[in-house]
DNA sequence: CTGAAAGCGCTTACAG
DNA sequence: CTGAAAGCGCTTACAG
């Protein structure tokens, strides 16, 4: 076992000081070349690499970046944790991941833990359970600190910071839309409980585009689901009574179940029933008929907060201007729609 | 905007020395019961934390993982690191996740950046492309720096350490036996390349099934895929030629695929045609028909691997004897396997 | 051209 | 009971 070694033990085995050895690694030209040479061929031999924590510490800055999302088992999170993972190694950051389990003390908990120098700066999403309570205190806090922060996705206007996301209100607007052009009569919304931010933005976007083609929303035609496991019987309740010709789900899991409890049914999709889904996961792509759904790119999503992060941190000045930014949507058109 | 504060800042607030503060916080017996009171307060007033980048350099522990895998978009891959967060956050750890896109030299940069400092030691699942290239330089040498390693899923034999694993083989085995046992005849393999671990494993699965009930396994009954964008015709060829009443497909991608296509074909599926996936995921869960896979506890392997890293990392003296774990799987009967 | 000193933020053995 | 010193591994302004 050949333990790493440091610049002392090439200072001492050299007979020369730590600040010679230092010098020479960093080609400083107040070395000699001789001397810069001896060292630097020792340095490869013994493969020399300087410690990143003393760095982090002499430098202040660790080049990592904290994710904090509320799951992983997810694609949407995985494909932006991936985005992330991408842009950051591109600019020499390594990415450290906590999960909140939507839980807002492990959010909490992790994001104090994160602050407390791990890190330089924060990208996350947040749990469901801190967009019930509405505390962002932990939030407000790390960015008084000085620490910026970029949220995505499941984002707060309650907290100043740079955020990434899609205009959920308009892409579920063109999803319903594209069912009224269709001559779609009856269109259902699965969706979540409202505080939940992008399910009720994409609620809202749903009552506007029937609002515009002078429909009215009518409450029987919209579930609101608030824990995944037990959302059948709802939806059944929904095809059952209301016998919609169109669903629009704020999700892949809400969009497949609804496809699953069709055909149960005895409801052919898209032949009785079109169903648009949210998010071009796997799910919608692999499933049977596969889902036609609103894109959203996870991907440039997790890039996006990185760039805009990792400019942050390599500003010069402090800047008290943060930005919004969108990234675009459309609609992935399937199996479950039909082709007009 | 209040910066952290720190023991140097408190020591000066208070007049008293660097030392004494520390001392105070850690509740030492050496200080006084009313100079201790006194810090403590002003330390909770300022919601003094210590630096973890300093404790890190102090105790040579920074008390974080390192997590090495090909993808991360991939529920397996996803599930496994959920458990290893889990685990870890219990016991005190974080996790600082790289991917290696399934290549080799991301994976050697990935791991020489993590290995100078930043993490106590690794779990992680080999690259196709390391697997191919059999060059394990990098794995050992971070184990000859005395900094452990744990392996998981693809892993090999030629480097010596940690390892959970689940017997592939049998697990093979176990399908293609359920298929025999259930008198179908024509049983047909969609599986990897021979250097992916996990995939020449099942592979030899299948074969010893069938030979140990007396059959040979017929090369035209088995499909080796290496890119998996373009193995439809590859399947397809397998279904229309040999004409099998049973698939075994090593992963739950190959699973849907042959169902699809065996869909387009005008095969149904369990009727016509039987097919076992393998890693119970999202796909296998919620595609139609369901999947009958065998089950991979993602979750379960993720905790066991940080287990062992812990425990390693938490042990007094060093200890060369290496445990490679057996996670037990089993076969999750769905919709895709007739009801006997 | 080389090296001693100070410092990043902390802990702890030791002196007073 | 308190504090100065040394040290984790590094960098850099400064002295010689």
């Amino acid at each position: 076992m050949k333990r790493k070694v440091t610049l002392k033990q090439i200072a001492k085995e050299l007979d020369v000081s730590i600040s010679t050895v230092s010098k020479s690694l960093r080609n400083s030209p107040e070395i000699s070349e001789d001397t810069r040479q001896k060292v630097q061929a020792f340095a490869k031999l013994y493969n020399y690499r300087p410690n990143n924590i003393a760095l982090s510490l002499k430098n202040k800055k660790t080049k990592t970046i904290g994710i904090i999302i509320p799951e992983i088992v997810h694609h949407f999170f995985a494909t932006v944790i991936s985005g992330i993972e991408q842009v950051a190694n591109e600019n020499g950051y390594n990415v450290i991941v906590c999960l909140s389990d939507e839980s807002f003390d492990k959010e909490v908990i992790n994001m104090e833990m994160l602050a407390n120098g791990s890190i330089d700066g924060f990208i996350m999403s947040l749990s469901k359970e801190t967009q019930l309570k509405k505390d962002f205190h932990h939030i407000e806090e790390v960015i008084n600190q000085g620490m910026p922060v970029v949220m995505f996705d499941r984002v707060t206007n309650e907290v100043l910071c740079d955020k990434v996301i899609i205009d959920d209100q308009l892409a579920a607007y063109e999803a319903v839309d594209f069912f009224i052009k269709n001559n779609f009569k009856k269109i259902g919304l699965v969706t979540t409980v409202d505080y939940v931010s992008v399910g009720k933005l994409r609620t809202d976007g749903y009552i506007n585009a029937l609002k515009d083609h002078d429909r009215t929303a009518d409450d029987a035609m919209i579930v609101k689901i608030e824990d995944i496991e037990n959302c059948a019987s709802k939806i059944e309740k929904l095809l059952q009574e209301q016998k919609p010709d169109a669903i629009f789900a704020v999700n892949e899991l809400f969009a497949v179940t609804t496809i699953k409890l069709a055909n149960k049914m005895g409801l052919k999709v898209p032949e009785d029933l079109s169903v648009i889904g949210f998010t071009d996961g796997i799910i919608s792509q692999f499933s049977t008929p596969s889902i036609s759904t609103i894109s959203q790119n996870g991907i440039k999503m997790g890039g996006r907060a990185a760039q805009m992060l990792i400019e942050r941190l390599e500003m010069e000045e402090e800047n008290e201007l943060y930005r919004t930014e969108l990234i675009e949507t459309h609609l992935v058109e399937r199996e479950s729609t039909p082709t007009l």
